[in-house]
RNA sequence: GCCCCCAUCGUCUAGCGGUCCAGGACGCCGCCCUUUCAAGGCGGUAGCACGGGUUCGAACCCCGUUGGGGGCACCA
């Protein structure tokens, strides 16, 4: 029942895919989208069964358990027949009314009775991510692997990690590794793939080379695929000879070469490409959260499945795996949309020679922009997940917020852990929109994570960060540790991120602090400051009881009381003589932290740097 | 050029024909609290791109326009 053992023949091979986090990007377009919306909420279900999977061995997917609604869809999803073209040609005309309210309440219909040959604990739904590992990790690709883990998550679902590291020239072993402890350290955890194994492994492509020649094989044999031999410049000649534009690309002109032809064509030297045949009727298919989406016939040409030296494409291997991996619901960037059609077609080839038992839904998410309109390169700064790490954005709370893009946990509310999104998420709610990422907010919905976290959490978070810029020992030493676990609570609601603690805690691990020359400028400017300065060391030096509240009535009485200053008047200069700084946690509390000692050599210091 | 996707406050969104003179959040602006900065509380600013339909009724359905974006490789 596994056809994907007999396959493991040879093959070069060498592509793969990687399918492209959404990237940023875009602006708005034609009016429309909102009826996709209804009609792709009533049409589909996520966790409904692939539609169609029809004679499934090893794939789990499908039984679902909504028969109906399963072939109401079924004329929406692609390949449904065995006829090896086709896409849901036709299809579109489903779904009334009805249907659409009946299937509006979001429940969630977890297929299980399944269970057999798949590793899924509760339903058939196998969701994959399958990242490339070049460069860094892009803000819009870990978002969708968050919404494939999430749901799959939902679903009870399988999340497959696979690797498609098959361009050596880009592919690195740190990038790979990089890419892992991303996904970890977001909280994303895989149920099959590398590092965890599973009953599909390998899951980095460049260990399945093998695996693809044979299909390929059976392709051609059945008479999906044929060898064409033309040349870029020979497509283009006819094309321009038949007046038509060059960029409609391959004209299909080598479907139906004799043996003669071809014969007489390697006599020339040349060897072929495989391409796939283009069925002749519309792709379509109901995106999961776009609605359905439909490629003319004829639009797409028959496009090349493994290269004249025998090396597998992108377009061929991606979709060979997901079928042999018996992926039901792919999950990728908007990018990809455009394949989508060719993806089709190939599953129903695939199909057709047992390879597949239908093809996967699939869910084109939106793009995730940057500033402008433009669109969130990889090589934008901003689109590098380390940066937001190294910050101190904390996972839960850079989770929530990736979340956020083109997806709402309900009207009112935007902050939730990342198992409440496993708990709600519903792909068929996801924006179609692109969604600019804005930092402001990502900062806002991290400030509340870090405010959530109980005190303990927060000061072992906080560590790495002070430790890194050598206030702290890792781990710190117990005196450390006490006056952390004081002061955490003060800086806690103080910070956007964790590594705003250290600026703000500085003072306190330091035997002498750097007076801020702007701070100074500002508080410690004439006689004044050297009055507060003075009256406020006196009112310490012989304080019995080093107390925040002795320490605070000491200061009024001396300052506020005694000098007639202002609070503001009379805490300011004390503040940047304690701290440096204007802003600092609460003078009081810090003073009580410093220490006696501490506290007066500070302020004699800063007195002696008062001008005049 | 061809194909496809998208279109509600500055930003992310809720909204699935009437309950919307459109709700929430971030941002921004006030006020309160206050030893700084935050946090918190209160209040405010700001939006259905446009034009036709359909309908008793449209932000929601249809068509078009305009405006964004993406894809058109023997790259992934």
């Amino acid at each position: 029942m596994d056809p994907r053992q007999g396959l493991r023949l040879l093959l070069p091979a060498r592509p793969v895919d990687r399918d492209r986090p959404a990237r940023p990007g875009q602006g708005p377009r034609r009016p429309r989208g909102h009826l996709h919306r209804g009609r792709r909420a009533a049409a589909v279900r996520p966790h409904q069964p692939a539609a169609v999977r029809r004679p499934d061995p090893g794939l789990a997917h499908l039984a679902g358990d909504d028969a109906a609604a399963r072939g109401r869809r079924a004329h929406g999803h692609p390949v449904g027949g065995r006829s090896p073209g086709t896409g849901a040609a036709g299809g579109g005309h489903d779904r009334g009314p009805g249907h659409a309210d009946q299937h509006r309440r979001r429940r969630r219909h977890h297929l299980d009775r399944r269970g057999r040959a798949m590793t899924s604990p509760t339903s058939g739904v196998r969701t994959r991510f399958c990242p490339s590992p070049t460069g860094t990790v892009h803000v819009g690709l870990l978002r969708t692997a968050l919404f494939n883990w999430a749901h799959a998550r939902h679903t009870g679902g399988t999340f497959v990690v696979r690797i498609e590291d098959t361009d050596a020239a880009r592919d690195s072993e740190e990038s790979y590794r990089h890419l892992l402890d991303s996904l970890r350290w977001l909280g994303l955890d895989w149920d099959e793939g590398p590092e965890v194994g599973g009953p599909h492994a390998p899951y980095r492509q460049s260990q399945r080379h093998e695996v693809y020649r044979d299909v390929a094989a059976k392709l051609l044999a059945a008479g999906h695929a044929y060898e064409s031999f033309s040349t870029n410049e020979e497509v283009e000649a006819r094309r321009l000879a038949a007046g038509q534009d060059p960029k409609l690309g391959y004209d299909n002109a080598d479907r139906f070469l004799t043996d003669e032809q071809k014969a007489a064509f390697r006599a020339e030297g040349r060897e072929p490409v495989l391409r796939l045949r283009m069925p002749d009727e519309d792709l379509a298919w109901t995106d999961l959260v776009r609605g359905e989406v439909r490629f003319a016939a004829g639009s797409v040409p028959d496009f090349v499945v493994v290269r004249a030296n025998g090396v597998p494409l992108y377009p061929f291997v991606n979709p060979v795996d997901d079928a042999l991996m018996g992926i039901t619901d792919v999950l990728r960037g908007e990018d990809l949309l455009p394949s989508t059609p060719r993806q089709l077609a190939l599953y129903a080839a695939l199909q057709d020679i047992g390879v597949a038992s239908g093809a996967p839904r699939f869910g084109h998410l939106p793009y995730v922009t940057g500033e402008g309109s433009k669109k969130l390169s990889k090589r934008d700064p901003q689109s590098n997940v380390d940066v937001y790490r190294q910050r101190g954005f904390v996972p839960e709370g850079f989770a929530n917020y990736l979340a956020l893009l083109g997806w709402a946990i309900a009207e009112d509310r935007d902050v939730f852990s990342t198992a409440e999104l496993a708990e709600a998420f519903d792909v068929t709610r996801v924006s179609a929109n692109p969604a600019r990422f804005d930092l402001k907010k990502a900062e806002a919905i991290n400030a509340t994570h870090l405010r959530a976290l109980p005190v303990g959490e927060f000061v072992t978070r906080v560590v790495p960060f002070l430790a890194g810029a050598g206030l702290v020992a890792d781990p710190p030493t117990p005196e450390q540790e006490r006056l952390l676990r004081a002061i955490a609570p003060l800086v806690q609601e103080r910070v956007v991120v964790l590594s705003d603690a250290v600026e703000l805690l500085r003072f306190l691990f330091v035997e002498d602090v750097e007076i801020d020359p702007a701070a100074a400028a500002k508080q410690l400017s004439g006689p004044e400051a050297a009055e507060v300065l003075d009256a406020a060391a006196a009112a310490l030096r012989d304080l019995g009881d080093w107390t925040t509240e002795a320490v605070e009535a000491a200061l009024r009485t001396a300052l506020v009381d005694g000098l007639g200053r202002k609070p503001r008047q009379a805490f300011g200069p004390v503040r940047v003589a304690v701290s440096g700084r204007t802003v600092s946690p609460p003078l009081y509390e810090s003073i009580e932290l410093l220490g006696r000692e501490r506290t007066l050599a500070r302020l004699a210091a800063a007195r002696a740097a008062v001008p005049g």
